[in-house]
DNA sequence: AAATATGCG
């Protein structure tokens, strides 16, 4: 198939082919002269200085590169019976004189998909119009049932006599939200719209919803009455449901009360007189067919203080739907901070605050833990350490200097007046001013607890929380290993989303007696209740992702938290009594906090939430988006218009298509639900969902605390690669291995042997089944089996799948360059992308550290910046599948070589009468790929049919071209190898 | 030469 036998490349074309497995290292002997190796490297002209010089030599660098490059480009060749067999196929390809296909805006709405959907929407629409007695059309909500309100109050009117209910209501009574609820109601009663604030625990969410419910019930409105309330975590939509319903003495999805998640729904069967508590989510899904919820009386929002994206788009479509239904109401509940906000949103709607009932908690500062621990900080060997930014993790490094020197100002000026005031020992402000108790130190840590178990003699639970997993794996070995605790013995509990012990009931429980739990957590411990905590550590640092827009790269860095971050961690001590929270940061500190970080929707990608707006025909995008909370830049809109077109999502003029319209029904990013269509259309769904539920869900991998223990995940996890050079087909294998384990009954040793969490890699397999489903309802999969035979054709077909992987991920795509050093070695692999230059591979990639690739293309899924740029998982992929399922072909000669890149950026080389026969191909290929995605249906593999040949014909080269690349297919010319979907 | 805030469909 290729010219130069033996799956290589371009190797040995220039000085420093990229190294691949059978290299010949010594193959170099043009390696010489100019640049690039470690010894003959140009010295820079003698006339430049200073800073010139460094320029002189990031130039010549580049140059290097750039001919590098060059000299490695793959040369793609055909043998004569393959190209005689391509051109056969392409001539009755055109014989099968097609009807031109409709482009452009016509043959979106023409398509089955579209058709579908508008029949959906207006049928919804209509159907609740007509029950009105109205023209259809007309917008309404909930319709009267005379009947359905009088047996709704009989219902509730027996059900208040039951002992049970009694029981419950006694309790309910208690709870501040029931304590208010005449002037609640009233409230109700006179506006469309009220934002009602309260803390945790005063009985918000439970109370208000039933509240409603139950003066609906009892004024004869039973039948006008649905409620909908949303929650941003399954966890809690399902927990408020579950307890609603035990209040009311009922059984969940019976009677009154049900919830719907993304994973399961458990929907009221009465459709009147109801609450349903769902996540956000899933009130998205409602709203595609049913855009003015119709079904529905009254939403409640929950817990906007979070300012999740989905809240606040939600809070946005809301404003709009409260013109268009004045019998839909609307109550946004929020944390008591900023209520104004949200009230003056709505048009200075009226508010109400529920004052909570949790106990006090005494707060301490860095200046009171230094003075009762006593703790000096050890001078930094090194001056220089990383700090911890502030507000905005992206301004110059001149911004952050003067801010630095701003803030070194303030404290001084701090210490001063704690100086006159007398308030605290000399010894104690001299720790204070030093620069290192603006450091994290686990030390201090160590000495606060252990002066808490000196002082409490009572064993309370402690909580710290600390930013990130490093912080929880070393401070757990440091009070592992201090054992001196006045004698008191300790249960330290990690708890971070990562480990195995989140699932696990001793975080919540309370620990054996005569010992102390300490939980070292990340700020997942800021939302769940551990009901016990008397003392809470708090370190006053929070990681958080951003977006930079300048370079288009989302960051995680640590930072300050905000004040209600740090009201919210106070307030954890003082759940089931008075509590102590000690800040690990100064007064002066914490006057440079921000009231609330940054919302979600200004630290995202907006590619989702624009093509929400699209796929809910909300109109224009840009005047749409100004009118949320808080308004994303508009270079941020910008660049999600540009992705969604590169992907094929929106068109050319922004409008929505086909396969936009797909991707937005699917639970998963954009580029996974590519993936998995195109895995239901080549026929290899069974892996592409494991890797699918994996990326949108999380890596099965678990992390075990412990020194050293990272090494050993490493290894497990390049086991299961098994040199497949992809983190992706690595997941695929260990799902697959845990089944094989499971049908003997080994799962568990399975899984401890190769660090997966069973829990993990179980819910995994649940959303195959989900995705699955969706394939089928999408009509893509006859059956909604994930492992039907018809379905996974392609299935063990390696170079398929990773092609389906490239397609997916495209237009994420690094190159790897290896050079040769002077001694035959391989030096360490060089990862660039277009974009970003330089990027690593994260450490846990099993091609982290890998210096030999077949093929220099990698495909990645995730792209983050901490310290570092890299690419979390990465898929190495060859050159066909870039050339079929990615960008924009083009061609050019240069002198007498043919070239082709797709999108401008990957080049190759190519004779042109091959690329005339290959761009043939794709343009087929293409429209099949259009037609199968506006109109689906199961592929037919006939190869008499059109699209069967073209379909082999592609499996074929892709096929073809990946076994040569590991050295198993034949070197020769022959065509051996044509009967691949056998 | 080296690392993993948290959710949702």
């Amino acid at each position: 198939m290729r010219g130069r036998g033996g799956g290589s490349y371009g190797r040995g074309r220039g000085s420093r082919g990229y190294a691949s497995s059978s290299a010949h290292h010594s193959q170099g002997p043009g390696r010489g002269g100019e640049g690039g190796g470690t010894g003959g490297r140009l010295r820079h002209p003698p006339h430049l200085k200073g800073r010139e010089i460094g320029l002189w030599y990031a130039k010549e660098q580049a140059r290097i590169r750039e001919k590098e490059d060059k000299e490695t480009r793959p040369k793609i060749e055909l043998s004569p019976s393959k190209r005689a067999k391509i051109t056969e196929l392409l001539g009755s390809l055109e014989r099968h004189s097609k009807a031109s296909i409709p482009t452009g805006a016509a043959a979106i709405n023409d398509s089955h998909v579209m058709r579908r959907y508008r029949q959906n929407v207006e049928s919804n629409v209509n159907a609740a119009a007509i029950r009105a007695g109205l023209r259809p059309g007309d917008i309404v909500g909930l319709v009267r049932n005379s009947e359905w309100d009088e047996s709704l109050k009989n219902d509730l009117e027996r059900k208040q006599s039951s002992p049970k209910y009694q029981t419950m209501m006694r309790f309910r009574e208690k709870l501040p939200a029931y304590q208010f609820k005449d002037e609640f109601l009233k409230l109700m009663r006179e506006n469309q719209v009220i934002v009602i604030s309260g803390e945790a625990g005063c009985g918000k969410t439970t109370q208000c919803c039933q509240l409603i419910l139950d003066e609906m019930i009892q004024s004869g409105n039973g039948s006008l009455c649905n409620i909908v309330c949303t929650q941003p975590r399954r966890i809690s939509a399902v927990t408020v449901a579950e307890r609603v319903t035990e209040e009311r003495d009922e059984q969940i999805g019976r009677n009154s009360v049900g919830y719907s998640i993304g994973l399961e729904s458990r929907i009221p069967e009465r459709d009147k007189g109801t609450i349903l508590f769902c996540t956000t989510g899933v009130v998205f899904k409602y709203l595609i067919d049913d855009p003015k919820l119709t079904k529905y009386s009254h939403v409640v929002v929950d817990e906007i203080h979070d300012r999740d994206v989905l809240s606040d788009f939600l809070l946005m479509i809301l404003k709009d739907l409260v013109n268009l239904r004045p019998d839909l109401k609307v109550i946004l509940m929020s944390a008591t901070l900023n209520a104004d906000k949200l009230s003056n949103y709505f048009r200075h709607c009226p508010r109400f605050n529920i004052p909570g009932s949790t106990f006090p908690v005494t707060e301490y500062f860095m200046e009171d833990v230094l003075l009762q621990t006593s703790f000096t900080f050890e001078t930094n060997k090194r001056p220089q350490q990383r700090r911890c930014r502030g507000k905005n993790p992206r301004k110059s490094e001149d911004q952050g200097k003067s801010e630095d020197q701003k803030f070194k100002r303030m404290l001084e000026s701090h210490v001063r007046k704690l100086e006159r005031d007398k308030t605290y020992p000399r010894h104690v402000l001299k720790e204070l001013i030093k620069p290192e108790a603006e450091e994290l130190n686990l030390d201090l840590i160590t000495s606060l607890i252990l002066h808490i178990c000196e002082t409490d003699r009572d064993n309370g639970a402690i909580l710290i929380f600390v930013p990130g997993w490093d912080q929880i794996s070393k401070l757990s070995t440091q009070l592992q290993s201090c054992c001196n605790f006045s004698g008191c013995s300790i249960l330290i509990i990690p708890l971070h989303s990562k480990l195995p012990t989140v699932n696990q009931k001793e975080v919540f429980s309370r620990p054996p007696s005569g010992r102390r739990k300490i939980v070292i957590a990340t700020n997942i411990a800021e939302t769940s209740t551990i009901d016990d905590i008397v003392f809470v550590i708090d370190t006053g640092r929070i990681k958080i992702t951003n977006f930079d827009l300048q370079r288009n790269l989302e960051t995680r860095d640590t930072e300050w938290v905000s004040m209600a971050n740090a009201t919210q961690r106070k307030g954890r001590a003082g759940r089931v009594q008075p509590g102590i929270c000690y800040h690990l940061y100064s007064k002066a500190r914490e006057n440079t906090f921000e009231s609330f970080k940054k919302p979600e929707i200004l630290r995202k990608r907006l590619e989702e939430v624009v093509l929400q707006i699209k796929t809910l025909n909300l109109g224009m995008t840009r005047p749409f988006l100004k009118r949320l909370l808080d308004p994303p830049p508009y270079k941020s809109l910008e660049l999600a218009i540009q992705r969604l077109i590169q992907l094929h999502a929106l068109d050319s003029d922004e409008n929505l298509t086909p396969l936009g319209f797909h991707l937005s029904h699917l639970p998963m990013d954009l580029q996974t639900g590519k993936m998995i269509l195109m895995a239901g259309i080549f026929e290899c769904v069974d892996p592409i969902l494991s890797i699918a539920a994996s990326l949108s869900f999380k890596d099965p991998f678990y992390i075990p605390l412990g020194l050293g223990q990272e090494k050993n995940v490493d290894r497990a996890r390049r086991e299961l690669g098994d040199g497949s050079k992809s983190d992706h087909l690595t997941i695929v294998r260990a799902i697959e291995g845990y089944q094989r384990a499971q049908s003997q009954n080994r799962e568990r040793d399975f899984c401890y042997r190769n660090f997966l969490s069973e829990s993990t890699v179980n819910l995994l397999m649940n959303m195959k089944k989900q995705l699955a489903e969706h394939l089928h309802q999408m009509e893509y999969m006859s059956t909604a089996t994930v492992d039907d035979v018809e379905h996974n054709v392609n299935s063990d077909n390696i170079g398929i799948v990773k092609a389906i992987i490239c397609a997916g991920l495209y237009p994420n795509i690094a190159t790897v360059n290896v050079r040769v050093r002077m001694d035959g070695s391989l030096g360490f692999a060089k990862i660039r992308t277009r974009e970003d230059g330089k990027v690593y591979l994260h450490p846990k990639s099993v091609n982290c550290n890998e210096n030999i690739f077949e093929s220099r293309y990698l495909a990645y899924f995730q792209k983050m910046k901490t310290s570092f740029l890299s690419l979390y998982d990465t898929t190495m992929i060859t050159p066909f599948p870039l050339i079929f399922f990615g960008g924009q072909l083009s061609f050019r000669k240069e002198k007498n070589l043919g070239v082709v890149s797709v999108d401008q950026n990957l080049e190759f080389l190519m004779d042109e009468d091959v690329f005339d026969l290959v761009q043939a191909l794709r343009k087929h290929l293409d429209e099949f790929l259009e037609e199968k995605i506006a109109n689906p249906g199961p592929t037919c593999w006939h190869e008499l049919s059109k699209e069967g040949a073209l379909m082999r014909a592609i499996i074929e080269l892709i096929t073809a071209e990946y076994k040569e690349m590991l050295g198993e297919g034949s070197a020769s010319d022959s065509d051996s190898d044509d009967d691949i979907i056998a």
